[in-house]
DNA sequence: AATAGATGGGAATGCGCTTTCCAAGGTAGT
DNA sequence: ACTACCTTGGAAAGCGCATTCCCATCTATT
């Protein structure tokens, strides 16, 4: 790249210092004058900041790193939305890496954030990370030397950041589907490993057990689309569910998997939710649009990835945590037929 | 950040030169015996090399850039996941920008990526971008100094990349659509100003026309979820589509048009499709769950994405077209009643 | 055995910028 | 009028690394 400040400074006649001074925040101001010829011989020049240069000066970056599971999943892009939105307008920018949940490539994308010195790291979605674990050392590490590290969905000893009460949302969604009448309970828990995935399964089953029922089958499987469509598959074919005593409410861990079954479900001939009642988890954008609309658990994702965003900006050494809590939406999908 | 190659360097007993060419892939490689030391050393240490101090001596970060409207819009995130893929293994880290369809905002986002000396600039979706602009001019410059500009979707004079053949997919879904006996179409245009919507209205027009048939309405509006709900429930107060007179078959520009068209359409009493047909464009993931499921132009979104990311690292004049096409997927949402 | 050539390690320079630290000029206070 | 202090601009020292020379030690050639 071409045209740097020295450049400049000699374009304008002042030092490379004053340049400095003119063209990037400093606290000491040049006169206007010395000011205006900087930047017009600047502008002239078709001037850029080398970005690199001036976070190896300056020794922070303007860049924060962003980790999710999978982009293309409406959780995390919805959460990365938010993300982008609360660093809008502060310069800085983000690193992004969807890691697929693999271990290994989740710690290559730590380690090369801390090697392009970002000042902080967001870490979107569970993930069963052992005290002794490599990520957790990377951390570690990271945050003994100055770099912040937020966690968005899940508590981590570590750091601080943005926790979801899963347990508590999902214990209220249980409550309300019990009011509606619902007795009959199926679980489609996704990944157990996953911290998220357990607590919405704990939440809700609890409430449940505390009410005297005991849900009829809990299966695990993938957190994913298909882990849905392929649980709920196999579930009907097992004949598990006894449809002929009735309804059954599925409850899915997640919104995707209920997308998932639902299709296994109708595939299979059966009715939503005549046959089989299905709520979710999350409130993804689309749920609302579809047909029969879904019961689900509406967490505010993009607001809590502006939080976060936001909070990364904060003072470096805030570790505090914050709880967001998310709330039933009762739609068609879980009418007490 | 603590850890320097110096340190590292003293701790093995070499030189930094020697630790730098054993640490990073440097064409000389020092002997066997000195590089175990060296390695032992910064392990022992923990040492992370400064990428911002990488890239300024080299001359490349190890970064590209990814421009898209909006990241929790399931059509850029697949693109999104797909250049995550292409990239992978690498080393190359991307740095994200969603920018709301805000010129200022992709300024800033291209700007940015200027001062990151980003390797390559991606750019999804399309915009209006006349010659003289400044985000034109922007890339141009970035171009002159070695930067790789790559358009997904879109072609743009100044720049190779992967575009789609909206216009070519759209004629076929009309084709299609015709096949199935639909005579009667409204278009749910989009943002007119966006060439992606253009292309496909003006090839499903054609189409029409060139069959003797010309939609009963053709509507703009924003190129969303909302837009689609919008249009398509101001369309059904109108009155205009004559629906007395028999089905009438809506072709929205894409699929979360659709998504809302179909809501509004329910919203009013309708049926999809024994009312009005609804078919979509993109086939974003969770098109094939819905009920009924809609009939659009699949876009192997993901594997665009893919080739983008793989595209970027290759040479750096390397300014070919790739053009992917779509193919109409016909699903319930346009049976012929 | 003598020398050209190869190999392996180190000192030093530069990547582009920020930021002390200095010096010079100005202002105010007594 | 003289000292004390504030302001301003500039020179220069890093920030952490890659890389170009350069020198020393070895190997191969005749």
């Amino acid at each position: 790249m071409a045209v740097r400040l020295a450049d400049v400074a000699k374009e304008a006649g002042v030092s490379q210092a004053t340049a400095s001074r003119v063209l990037n925040g400093s606290k000491r101001k040049p006169s206007e004058e010395i000011a205006d010829r900087v930047r017009s011989a600047a502008e002239r020049l078709g001037y850029f900041p080398n970005a690199q240069a001036q976070a190896l000066a300056r020794s922070t970056a303007g860049l924060v790193g962003l980790i999710v599971h999978d982009i293309a999943d409406p959780y995390f892009s919805s959460i990365a939305r938010g993300v982008q939105h609360g660093l809008d307008g502060t310069g800085v920018q983000l690193l992004l890496s969807s890691t697929g949940r693999d271990p290994d490539v989740e710690l290559g994308a730590v380690r090369s954030f801390l090697s392009h010195r970002t000042d902080a790291i967001l870490l979107a979605g569970s993930r069963g990370m052992s005290g002794d674990d490599e990520l957790a050392a990377a951390l570690t590490r990271y945050q003994e030397n100055g770099g912040k590290v937020v966690m968005i969905g899940q508590p981590l000893a570590l750091a601080g950041g943005i926790q979801l009460d899963n347990q508590g949302a999902a214990a209220e969604l249980a409550q309300e589907l019990l009011k509606l009448g619902h007795r009959r309970f199926a679980v489609l828990s996704g990944d157990q490993s996953l911290a998220t995935a357990r607590d919405r399964v704990s939440g809700f089953v609890e409430k449940l057990e505390s009410s005297g029922i005991a849900p009829v089958v809990v299966r695990e499987g993938a957190f994913t689309r298909d882990g849905g469509y392929l649980e709920m598959a196999d579930l009907l074919r097992s004949n598990d569910l006894d449809l002929e005593s009735g309804q059954v409410c599925v409850f899915c861990a997640n919104d995707v998997m209920a997308l998932g079954a639902m299709t296994a479900i109708r595939e299979s001939g059966l009715r939503v939710p005549e046959d089989v009642a299905v709520a979710g988890f999350d409130d993804i954008p689309t749920l609302g649009d579809l047909v029969p609309s879904v019961t689900t658990v509406r967490l505010p994702l993009e607001e809590i990835g502006r939080m976060a965003g936001e909070f990364v900006l904060a003072d470096g050494d805030d570790q505090r945590r914050f709880v967001v809590s998310g709330h039933p939406v009762l739609r068609e999908s879980t009418r007490k037929v």
